[in-house]
RNA sequence: GGGCGGGUGGCGGAAUGGCAGACGCGCCGGCCUUAGGAGCCGGUGUCGAAAGACGUGCGAGUUCGAGUCUCGCCUCGCCCA
């Protein structure tokens, strides 16, 4: 049969298939979705024999609408849910809401509208969105921080935290968003400008008593990544960001009265021989006693202006260094030389002891500020095999230098030396090996009103007080004057204010302030495993449940709520509340989807993509399917609509192929193959499908997985012109493509499969398996390679030994004119891949 | 400035060191249609009539063989400064 003839076969086929029966998607979308939440279907089971899998997904801010990011965010997880349901695994996946927190409470100033009716709206909207999706979310298990029911587990959790010592209460040189009116956590300061996480407002310094948790504690023990599957660039991150440096804690003596020393901080105590001179933060307490009558009014000046100067500008390495010498001296304990102490800007009183040693020989900040004020410069180390410089200028560290001019120590390899040096150090009483941390405690108060507040009230006599467990929640109440102050609005607020202190009874002032959102958000994966329990959680149902299989959610939430929430559960486990170490196993990071204009979609800019015109269109199915198509999942990118055509037309095609195995042509059409050479042919595809879509499924590659599907349903109409429409072969290729086709296109997958008449509901059935031995092929075409450029090709069966191989490409007339006559150099064969002859060359 | 990712047809993107460009979009041709912005079949990296040559940001290297590994550079993105 010539193509003309199959075409116009295959024309008529698909005719008559689908007279009257036009693939509709908005026809059967919300009736299945209203079917499955009516069944239950999604509802993860407590008592149940099968093995958990808790997956979740990062819940969203109620921003108020959903956006095709979120889509893209909720799809990937929900097309693992279904087929880990499918697989025979008690599946929980969770939906909630991040629901307090600075937007609610600005609309309440802009708008008017109360931060609870604004957040409750944004929710009920949501949540029909949501379903639109065709996610599988138990929402019976639905949890919303703003609810009393939530939040007082979170003021229990913070309870705990204070009786174990992890929450305090300290003053503070802490960031300050103007606009916000609020502080922020280290954390939530972004970028070089220092900018405000939320608004982008360059932050600013501010002294002020504010609540801390101790996550410094937990700083070594975050850093250990074992036995949890987290992308390589989330632990990266982490571990940058927790900064763990060794070295040691050296005390300079110095001559001055009530001061013995200044402690610093350095990773390499063995270059020591070469500190000249001393260098204080201008906040450093010791400043004041350090200094002299005679240099008080310079380093005063000094000090006030360096103090009004942002981070971001002390920190600037190509600045020019400025500084002030207080006027007194240190001494080098291993050199015995008076180093003049200085106050200086690029020394900051956040890291190690807020003082150092300068070296500047080797250190480029301390280079510079010696070559400023004329300070002296002392090469200690040197490269192995290299010279040093004749004159004055900066001497880098390299991996192999020694020790030079370094007394009793010089020709010792520098590694060596910094245990040595601190030895001696340490035998002196003036050092110590040590190990500082760039990562800070974790700020968690905030003066605004739409939060959790903090249960505590302080009396005149006992001070700080918890609120008893008994009296949780503490409510916010509703009437306040959002207006921001710099304090919390619930501070304007005398019914709120008025409390009894739980001591003695008497009269106490609550705290006002709320907690930081991410604080919600360190345990809400706990709560969904018992969300309606009176206590924060039932710890059977958390043993049941935690901890989570796979978590997947952006990659923006590194070092805040990812390593927050690990913080949470390690602590939780020494306060003896939790039995594990990590609440999430794994974890899988989705790209972002950026507006056509390659930029981050923001209201602001007007690039939000709303998905409601393309589901309109294309219907759910389609949506989900083109946006698991579009690439890799991990990798997101612009947004462009270009090619949805492409997966709807796949989803017609399968609902045609699907309802077409009976108006098969009649045997005689079968082509060349013939029709057992094509009903095994057909058999191979479905299960090599099978294998592939399985394996891109579990890794999240979506995009590949889908290419497959689509790779089946060719084959399926390879199949219908090949005359086998009406075999077995085909049945099984339809219903296989149908089971691998649910996770992502739900509905049309549960649609077809009633239309098959088989048993409701497609998303009960198991998840086929493949058949090796009908996966695997029979014959094999063989490139074959002369000095590694393709010559020729081999056609042969599986299994033929690699002696027979190399006999056949040798006799290829190609390989042949190739060589010219000559013995081949060298064959070499990948087994089942390729043959590469090379030539003996000239 | 440092760290981590990317750079492949007109486009989105595939490729355990082994046939570069799977799958899809777009485009071209055909079929079918009163019609086609529907559907079906086929083609489509570049140059070339063909044989063939060239081709994965640029330049070296390792290898029988490199998109993939190594070194240097350019460039884009993210994180930290």
């Amino acid at each position: 049969m010539d193509r003309t003839e199959a075409s116009r076969m295959t024309m008529q086929t698909r005719r008559r298939a689908s007279r009257g029966e036009r693939f509709d998607p908005a026809s059967f979308e919300a009736k299945w979705r209203e079917r499955w939440e009516a069944d239950g279907l999604y509802l993860a089971r407590d008592d149940d024999d099968r093995a958990k899998h808790y997956l979740l997904t990062m819940y969203p801010y109620t921003s108020g609408d959903l956006h095709i990011g979120h889509w893209y965010a909720v799809t990937g997880p929900d097309v693992v849910a279904r087929m880990r349901r499918m697989q025979g695994l008690n599946v929980m996946f969770p939906m909630g809401f991040d629901s307090f927190g600075l937007p609610a409470e600005n609309a309440a100033i802009d708008q008017g509208v109360h931060p609870a009716t604004w957040t409750n709206e944004n929710i009920e909207r949501m949540r029909s969105q949501f379903r639109t999706t065709g996610c599988m979310f138990d929402w019976s298990r639905e949890v919303v921080t703003s609810d009393p029911d939530y939040y007082r587990g979170t003021q229990w959790l913070f309870a705990q935290f204070y009786k174990a010592g992890l929450a305090y209460r300290a003053m503070a040189a802490v960031d300050w968003c103007p606009k916000d009116q609020v502080v922020l956590a280290r954390e939530q300061v972004l970028g070089p400008e220092r900018r405000c996480w939320r608004c982008g407002t360059p932050v600013v310094k501010r002294d002020l008593e504010q609540w801390f948790f101790r996550i410094t504690r937990y700083a070594d023990e975050l850093l250990d990544f074992s036995g949890i599957d987290w992308p390589e660039p989330i632990r990266l991150m982490q571990t940058n960001w927790i900064g763990r440096s060794e070295g040691a804690e050296i005390a300079f003596p110095v001559d001055a009265q009530g001061v013995e020393a200044i402690r610093v901080f350095t990773t390499r105590p063995d270059t020591i021989y070469g500190a000249t001179f001393m260098v204080l933060a201008p906040e450093h307490p010791l400043v004041g006693t350090l200094t002299t009558p005679d240099r008080r009014a310079e380093v005063e000046a000094y000090a006030a202006a360096a103090r009004r100067e942002t981070e971001i500008e002390r920190m600037n390495a190509e600045r020019e260094k400025s500084g002030a010498f207080l006027g007194s001296y240190a001494l080098n304990p291993m050199t015995n030389e008076r180093m003049p102490i200085w106050v200086a800007d690029y020394v900051l009183p956040g890291y190690g002891t807020g003082a150092i040693m300068a070296v500047p020989a080797h250190d480029e900040r301390d280079y510079a500020f010696a070559r400023r004020y004329d300070l002296p410069i002392r090469y200690v180390v040197a490269p192995a095999s290299g010279e040093l410089p004749d004159g004055e200028a900066f001497v880098a560290h390299t991996a192999d230098e020694v020790l030079v001019e370094s007394g009793e120590f010089t020709g010792m390899l520098a590694a060596e030396a910094i245990a040595a040096i601190t030895q001696q150090l340490a035998d002196m009483g003036l050092g110590v090996a040590a190990v500082t941390y760039r990562l800070r405690d974790w700020l968690v108060s905030r003066q605004r009103y739409w939060g959790a507040p903090i249960p505590i009230v302080y009396c005149e006599q006992h001070g700080a007080q918890l609120v008893p467990e008994e009296e949780l929640p503490v409510l916010l109440p509703s009437e306040v004057d959002f207006a921001p102050t710099g304090v919390s609005p619930l501070a304007s607020h005398p019914e709120f204010l008025a409390a009894t202190c739980p001591v003695d009874g008497g009269p106490a002032r609550r705290e006002t302030d709320t907690m930081d959102t991410f604080v919600d958000s360190s345990w809400y994966f706990l709560r969904y495993t018992s969300p309606h329990d009176e206590r924060a959680w039932d710890p059977d149902k958390a043993r049941l449940w935690m901890p989570v299989d796979m978590y997947t959610g952006g990659a923006e939430h590194a070092v805040l709520h990812l390593m927050y929430a690990r913080f949470f559960v390690k602590a939780l486990r020494d306060m003896g509340i939790l039995d594990f170490n990590e609440p999430f196993l794994a974890l899988r990071n989705q790209g972002q989807i950026l507006g056509a204009d390659h930029h981050r979609m923001s209201k602001s800019r007007g690039n939000v993509v709303n998905p409601d015109d393309l589901v309109a269109r294309y219907g759910t199915d389609a949506v989900r399917l083109f946006l698991m198509f579009i690439g890799p999942w991990d990798q997101g990118g612009p947004w462009s609509t270009t090619g949805i055509d492409g997966v709807y037309r796949f989803l017609a095609r399968v609902w045609h192929l699907s309802q077409a195995d009976d108006e098969a042509p009649g045997a005689g059409a079968a082509g060349a193959l013939g029709s057992a050479g094509a009903e095994r042919s057909l058999r191979r595809a479905t299960h090599q499908a099978i294998a592939a879509v399985t394996d891109d499924y579990e890794g999240f590659r979506f995009n590949t997985g889908i290419a497959k599907l689509m790779e089946l349903a060719n084959a399926l109409a390879d199949a219908r012109a090949a005359g086998i429409g009406r075999s077995a072969a085909y049945a099984e290729a339809v219903d296989t493509l149908l089971l691998l086709l649910a996770p992502v296109a739900p509905h049309v997958a549960e649609e077809l499969w009633k239309r098959r008449r088989k048993p409701y509901s497609i998303h009960q059935q198991a998840w086929p398996a493949s058949d090796p031995a009908l996966a695997a092929v029979d014959a094999v075409e063989l490139p074959v390679q002369v000095d590694g450029k393709l010559r020729d090709r081999l056609r042969v069966a599986a299994g033929t030994s690699a002696e027979e191989i190399e006999r056949l490409a040798l006799a290829s007339e190609r390989v042949q004119a190739y060589l010219g006559g000559r013995a081949p150099r060298r064959v070499i064969q990948i087994p089942g891949k390729l043959v590469n002859v090379v030539t003996p060359g000239d």
